[in-house]
DNA sequence: GCAAACTTTGATAACGTTTTCACGACTCCA
DNA sequence: TGGAGTCGTGAAAACGTTATCAAAGTTTGC
């Protein structure tokens, strides 16, 4: 029967008192947990049984401790509660998992401080690799000691300006162009931009693509009609814009929550200009008319990266690469209202 | 100047490399990391510097191993590309953050194995404690063991059967009865229901709640009226209820995705019921009319189930306790179409 | 039939921290 | 001036694993 339960100082049995239990050495515990198979079968029984009995469960510390690594990447994205990072979040998840490794995530809310303490965290816990969305005004110094120190990093979304390391972006200035060549395709010479700010490595580039459609069309760029600040106010400016006295018939919004304000104050101002949305989100194809859209694939994004890193931690060491996903543009009609 | 670095096997100096740099003792370093004041300036200064010159990080495996436990907590939600689950995590995160904890977390996409191999993979990292929204069938005998090892747990959005633990759940009978309660106050006596497999803790009793408001109107529960199966597979039920003899005039749903599965197959099949979906989303005031939603509040529900797990884990040995969040109804539109 | 190879096994030494302990150097109050 | 408290300090002993090593037992090769 179980015989008195025989504990660490912690409450738990440990490896010793399952040997003990078992009538075996330490080390062929170990060997058993660990999978190794050069055990005899009556062996591994016996304190397969007393693991049972006893309820061992490894203490990954300690394993840790005397491996040198975790079997675990860290990823800090911008904010989980949004779709695009929380579907990074889980085809990272879902590759960490089939590699055995244990994911730690954390969001750092475009705060570069927090960031960085959440990296460290993560380093502190001895992670393999790290997946990382840079925050603004990151820097590079808390991260080169870490590199030095052989954690792999792997940044999504943007790169980390200064460092030459993998990183996987969209291809932003490409979606933006052929979201706004769609537009003027209808017709549209007057096509505002609403978005974040330009300072933002996505933003500017999706600025520059609304640019450059432009101009491959022949069609000045009015800097009235571009509204790129971090307050997502589009009311005041919307009202402005079609006040003034050559209007726009069609807007292109910078990503999912200028999409979904923008629509938010159509719906206030009950005005219902074309419209096409960078990055796709939920619902798109539920609203009247269906919103057009550049699409991202996060899923894939993450997915990648994740290959990456792991590609890098089995030790491939060729020059760091840069993987631009190519956007997809779905047609639902928002896109589609004529001049 | 930085004198060769000196390094552990790792490839990161530890704090005996420190202890040597700055010409100290191993346990004064030690004193120094860990913020203890009774160390003179004067070598509180010497190892500082030995630090920031070396780059050392305390190596967090070493530390828990001595220590017993680490400073993190486990999630464990149904999937991290919910925006319900993700709410959780980010309150969750909010909290763990605020306490110095690290927050491991994952999704079992509704697979008990899985999350059973999740939870011992969170148990072996030796955390404090973990939050949990059992999948069905989890069992409790793989918890059993943890529980007596000293891990709290905490259950978010359903209990798990059979275990009297702290849970933090919404009050889905009543904000249904509260939804459905709203359509028959427009008129509607013709009610139906789509939501997701009857078996699943919210949907029962979100469905019971259902119930419960009609028969308090005394209007009868049709049983052909009511569609739950986890597939999701609304378009020939609806359109088979709209076919029938006595169609439906409005419509409750009890969950995000069915509500956003039946809004597209209003749209697909052109009709415009009324409609009062539980659990509230994003561009919900957008769609035209404006979803009236039955609101729960993933935020608080994380925030709440957060601090209850820190609170065990500093030391409170009260009885467990369920905390039931109520709902609220945010009227829009698409419930107060009239019968 | 005997040496050479391979198994299986348990002691034992790490891994990098925190914590105890004891020792010296102070201060304090008589 | 001296004994009782402090305080700062480093040596050393854990924490629970895995890896190394040598010993014992078993097979193989000729």
């Amino acid at each position: 029967m179980t015989r008195t339960p025989a504990t660490a100082a912690n409450g738990r049995p440990t490896m010793r008192d399952v040997a003990l239990h078992a009538g075996v050495g330490l080390a062929t515990v170990s060997r058993v947990v660990s999978g190794d198979t050069h055990v005899s079968p009556s062996r591994t029984a016996a304190v397969r049984k007393a693991i049972a009995e006893l309820g061992f469960r490894r203490n990954d510390s300690a394993r840790q401790l005397r491996k040198g690594a975790a079997a675990s990447i860290g990823l800090l994205i911008e904010s989980i509660s949004d779709p695009f990072f929380s579907l990074i979040n889980q085809a990272v998840e879902e590759v960490a998992l089939s590699r055995d490794s244990l994911l730690m995530s954390a969001s750092s809310n475009r705060d570069a401080e927090h960031a960085r303490k959440m990296i460290l965290a993560f380093c502190a816990r001895r992670v393999e690799g790290l997946i990382i969305t840079p925050p603004e005004r990151l820097g590079i110094e808390c991260l080169q000691q870490e590199i030095l120190a052989g954690v792999r990093m792997v940044f999504i979304d943007r790169p980390l300006p200064g460092l030459n390391a993998d990183t996987v972006i969209t291809d932003n200035v490409g979606g933006a162009r052929t979201g706004v060549l769609h537009l003027i395709a209808q017709g549209h010479r007057r096509i505002a931009c609403f978005t974040d700010r330009e300072e933002l490595f996505t933003t500017s580039n999706r600025v520059r693509g609304y640019r450059e459609a432009l101009e491959s069309a022949g069609i000045p760029v009015d800097p009235s009609l571009v509204y790129a600040h971090g307050e997502y106010l589009f009311s005041d400016p919307l009202k402005a814009m079609l006040a003034g006295p050559n209007p726009p018939t069609a807007v292109f919004t910078g990503n999912n929550r200028a999409t979904s304000t923008l629509l938010r104050e159509f719906s206030l101002q009950k005005v219902s200009l074309a419209l096409v949305g960078f990055d796709d989100f939920e619902l798109a194809d539920v609203l009247q008319p269906g919103v057009t859209v550049i699409a991202q694939d996060p899923l894939s994004m993450g997915r990648i990266a994740a290959n990456l890193l792991f590609t890098r931690l089995d030790g491939d060491s060729s020059p760091a690469q840069t993987v631009t996903l190519e956007t997809r543009l779905i047609a639902r009609g928002s896109g589609e209202i004529r001049a």
